[in-house]
DNA sequence: GATGCACCCTGTAGCCGCTACAGGGTCAAT
DNA sequence: ATTGACCCTGTAGCGGCTACAGGGTGCATC
């Protein structure tokens, strides 16, 4: 048939947009396992290949770290197991994105209530600056060396 | 007087809160003035210092990157100039912030959703693995080599 | 058969913002 | 004289790639 589905690493890379140097680099640390070699000695992907990281890449975008990903890889090949420590991961990774959130969330408030009092005048009397920097190069503190 | 405040590396890293190689790194990368050294060769800082780093500190809990507290410290002290400069590197800061929380917003949802999904059972029927991993493993693809 | 071009290979260095050593020197107190 | 806390320089490592340099391969075209 002509369903050989092998391709070289830039067509893997075409069909999951993942960049070459970054299959190498997966390949390299585990992620992928090493393909077969053509006799040019070019990697040769087959299927698995490319479910693989496929499922990698969802994973990513999702944010998953890259030990995460390795311990959904090492789970999702193991079918008959509870399902438990899959949500374990993924809640532990909810939590971190909320974590992330809460995080920036206040940032911004306070970035954003420091620019609405910008006056815009000069930069002695931005709040901005004054926030920042409080009383650097004023002669009470500057000035003694 | 008593009051002739200079300090050590550690002096200094316990009033900011900034680590000692922080500090050290700082001064590599131009963030911080090599300061005075003592007889010993060691770092000997002052009160400007002391500012310097302080503003570095907080503009890096704001978020800001280290460009940005360089271009914000070139601003600090030039304090006749408009402060619009300084507004502008502020209100990037925040749009970058805003784009973040919307990611990661966006983030949270999806796994959210999947997470809901899962019924935790076995690992062969979990959402979150199928989600991730379309078809791997199953006859219909992987099988084909 | 020579040329061109797209693709592939390995290996190394760089990005950010630190952090963590290793292997020494200095200083004050005991 | 010795301890111990501090300091010094220099290098390597983190995560997750990305970007080269300097070559080899494979196929089409002249």
């Amino acid at each position: 048939m002509s369903t050989d589905s092998t391709m070289a690493i830039g067509a893997l890379a075409r069909a999951t947009g993942a960049k070459v140097e970054t299959i190498r680099w997966y390949e390299k640390v585990g992620l992928l396992p090493p393909p077969a070699r053509s006799t040019g000695n070019y990697r040769s992907y087959g299927a698995p290949h490319l479910a693989r990281l496929s499922f990698i890449r969802r994973a990513r975008e999702l944010g998953f770290s890259l030990d995460q990903v390795r311990a959904l890889l090492g789970l999702a090949g193991q079918p008959d197991l509870p399902c438990g420590a899959v949500d374990a991961i993924a809640r532990e990774h909810l939590a971190e994105i909320d974590r992330k959130i809460a995080d920036l969330q206040a940032l911004r408030g306070e970035l954003g209530s420091l620019i609405d009092q910008c006056g815009c005048g000069t930069v002695s009397d931005c709040r901005i600056v004054e926030a920042l920097a409080p009383r650097e190069r004023s002669p009470a503190i500057a000035s003694r060396e």
